[in-house]
Order: C-alpha cells, then sequence, then structure tokens
DNA sequence: TGAATAGTGTCTTTCAGACAATATGCC
DNA sequence: GGCATATTGTCTGAAAGACACTATTCA
C-alpha cells in the first residue's frame, strides 16, 4: 500500500451501502424495495441504500439506512458483498456495499405509518426489473439467505419470540421454496437442542393448541440445520 | 439512494484492495507479508494492497496488485469482506476490500528473482504483529480457507496439476491442522469423482511409487468434503 | 531382506428420508 | 361427532468414523 503520497491527489470513487431487507409478510417471502424518482433509473425500483459517511463505519451506515427506511432496529444485518464494477453507475464510480438484513413480520407492521408511496415490500418472486446491477446483488442475497438458513439459526430474526413449531417449519418452506416433512423437521429440530419449550400454548384457535418454543440462544450460530 | 445531489461535492473515503495470498511451502501454510517502510506503521508487516483505480474493477485491482508483489497469474482469488472502521487508518478515511489468493507452490519458486528484501512467506502460526487491522483480516481469511477446504474443491489451486493421494491429505492436513485417517480420506475422495487417474506414477522414489491424479474439474464446486 | 511409502476392507454408529395414525380442543 | 391442526415412531439406506494389514519399489 502507498503511503508516501498525498492520499487527496487522487481522485476517489464514491462509496454506498446497500441494504436487502427480507422479511415474512403473508407467507411470503418479501424485499423492500424504493422507487427511484430521479435519473437514472427513474421510476425503476432498486434496493434502498445510501452513502457512507466519512465518520461513520459501514455497519452503522447500514444501520442508518435501514433505520430511515423502515424505522426498525434490532434486526439481523450481515455484510453481503462489494460490488464495484467501474460501469455499475452511470454517473460516475460508485462502489457499493451491500448487506442484508431479516426482519420480524410483527416489528414490519410498525413501518406502514411512515410516508410509504414509493416503498413497496415485493415477494420475491415477483420482483421487477431493478435499477443498476440491484438485480444482481439481490440473487446474491437470495442465495446467501438460503445458505444461512439451513447451516445457522438466523430464522429466529424472522420469527415472534415465541412461535409454533408448524410456524417454524413455514418459515423454512416459504424460504427455501419447498415443503418438508413435518416429523422429520420435528424430530431434526428438536435433536439441535437449539429450543426451548416455554410450557405455553397458543390460545383462542379452534383447533388443538400448540406448544410455543422460543429460541435458547439468539447469538448467530453455525449449525447443521434441515 | 440520493442522486438529485452533485457526488462531488461531498468527502470521499479513499478505497483500496488488501490481499491475503496464501500457499503451502515445506509443508507450512504461509502467507505473503510485506514490511512497510514509511509512516504510519513504518517496519510492521503488512498484508499486500493498493488503491483501486478508477477504471478498474474490485476483483482487477486485486489481480494487478497480486501480479505486481508475485508476478503469478490465473490463481484462486475470491473476495473476502470488506473493512471500512472510521479509524482503521491513522491518516485518513481508508476502506479495504480483502481477497484472498491461493497460489500453487511450484509457482510461488518463479516469485524468489523480485526484489523481496521486505517481502515474506510467513508460516500462520508465526505472524508477527500486523499494520492496521491486518491481524483481524488474515484471521478471517484463515477461517474463510479452512472452511472452502471442507466443503468446495479450492484445494486444486494448491497443488500441482498431478499429485498423489498422499500428498493430498497432507495439503488438508496442514491447512485444518489436524491429521486425518488415510483410508478414510482416500474413500471419501474418491467417493466425490471429482480426481481423475492419469495412470501414470511417481518416479524416482526409493519406495513403492504412488499414482498420480489430477483435478476433474478445476471450476470451483460447492461440494462436502473430509 | 529391510526400509519406506502405497494401497486396501469391515464393522459400528449416526443421520437423512420415506411414511400414517392418534390426540386435542373447539364448535 | 365433526373439523382442524398438533403430535408422535419405525424402518431403510447412506455416510462417517474407528481401526491394521498387505503390496511394491529400491538399496
Amino acid at each position: 500500500m502507498p503511503t508516501a503520497y498525498n492520499l487527496d491527489k487522487f481522485d476517489k470513487p464514491s462509496v454506498t451501502v446497500d441494504i436487502i431487507i427480507f422479511s415474512i409478510i403473508s407467507n411470503e417471502l418479501k424485499v423492500l424495495l424504493i422507487k427511484r424518482n430521479v435519473e437514472p433509473f427513474k421510476k425503476f425500483w432498486a434496493i434502498p441504500g445510501g452513502f457512507v459517511k466519512m465518520d461513520e463505519s459501514l455497519e452503522a451506515a447500514a444501520i442508518r439506512e435501514l433505520q430511515e427506511e423502515t424505522g426498525v432496529k434490532d434486526v439481523y444485518l450481515e455484510q453481503l458483498y462489494t460490488f464495484g464494477d467501474p460501469n455499475r453507475d452511470p454517473r460516475t464510480r460508485v462502489i457499493t456495499v451491500s448487506y442484508f438484513a431479516l426482519i420480524n413480520a410483527e416489528k414490519v407492521k410498525l413501518m406502514a405509518t411512515t410516508d410509504a408511496s414509493d416503498v413497496n415490500w415485493y415477494s420475491i418472486t415477483k420482483v421487477p426489473k431493478l435499477a443498476f446491477d440491484h438485480d444482481k446483488i439481490l440473487r446474491y442475497a437470495l442465495q446467501r439467505l438460503r445458505w444461512k438458513l439451513e447451516y445457522t439459526n438466523v430464522v429466529y430474526s424472522l420469527l415472534s419470540e415465541r412461535f409454533t413449531l408448524t410456524e417454524l417449519q413455514r418459515t423454512y418452506e416459504i424460504i427455501l421454496g419447498k415443503t418438508l416433512d413435518k416429523r422429520n423437521f420435528r424430530k431434526k429440530i428438536l435433536s439441535l437442542k437449539i429450543l426451548k419449550d416455554t410450557k405455553q400454548y397458543t390460545k383462542e384457535v379452534s383447533h388443538r393448541p400448540a406448544k410455543l418454543y422460543t429460541f435458547l440462544s439468539k447469538a448467530p450460530q453455525i449449525i447443521e440445520f434441515i
């Protein structure tokens, strides 16, 4: 790394963070998109993001943007990949550090109060053509999410504090896009010893109530899942 | 992402790429480091890297730096993580996109011809305190390497074109830092059907010659290994 | 024939996957 | 009792892991 130079005499790229925000809403995996109202890619939908300030870390920038778009804090956030093709933005050189976030559907409801005319949750099966290289970023994020689901416990961040095994299974099925055998799923998930039986049951359902579970730990863990 | 602004009216961070270059030399996993001859961190060892030019992609920048440091092309290269703490460089804001590279020990020999007074291969068990946050970057790279070794076929990039099963096993053992059972290793690796028997044997050894194998494909593949 | 490394097979245990009947609560 | 969902166990096949002896070449 050259250091004798004056760093400021060179042109520098702009640096942004983009955040792929996933949630499960109405039994579908959805991603939060915003509609651009200026060129380039005016009227295209895009992944939310913004410039990194000079005195904030990348993660802090991602958290700030997330907060601005959704009003939600305390979510699962993970750096995804850095995209830096010289021509990915037609205006100037922009390098973007992408993050992906998982938000619990309950907290998402809060967000409906913000002015959301040009903000929308899209089912990942119905995402329109996106601005810039955001299609590629989204595909990458989806791949990572599926991988994370199978090999770690991140799923906790999509669920409420307490949940039934059926809800947990449904979440896996929605994200993986395939059905799972109920008995095998339960056998496997319980054998991992990452759930705690709360001794409570669902109420006010017109059928047999289900046991409610919580995660023993919400620290991210690498575990062989499913 | 704001777009109505003039992008150039803001301060921008500098962007570099740093490359963790691994190889196996003398039966040890080694990493290439360079000694800094200017402040800050003068005389500290550091991971090689440099600024990203305005018209080159991140990967192109990494390949260029790799070439400059080692004279080697055609290696395994993968983006690792982007480090961007505001104070990671005491001079100014520098965001670094780290890559890790795997180089075949044979090709490495070529490099000895460059002026290498302040370039050195360090066994990963003997790395000194590094400049900036490079300790952290190296730790991260090592973790990723071990993971990749177990779940993909990247090991091909550390070996010669043809190799014996014993050499292959030795490579795994060196990187994972543990011994493996010879019969189980062979059973597993052959069952994956990623190797091809060349019908040739090692020569000029004073013991039973070993079969030489090659990889059927050198395209990166996700595979459950070991 | 001794030194050095190559090469090979069985048993046990664990885990994934296929598969269907009973239990409970509410109306 | 009927409806809706919750809960539970067995069998089979595949793969992982423990473990030791024979084969080949050269000096």
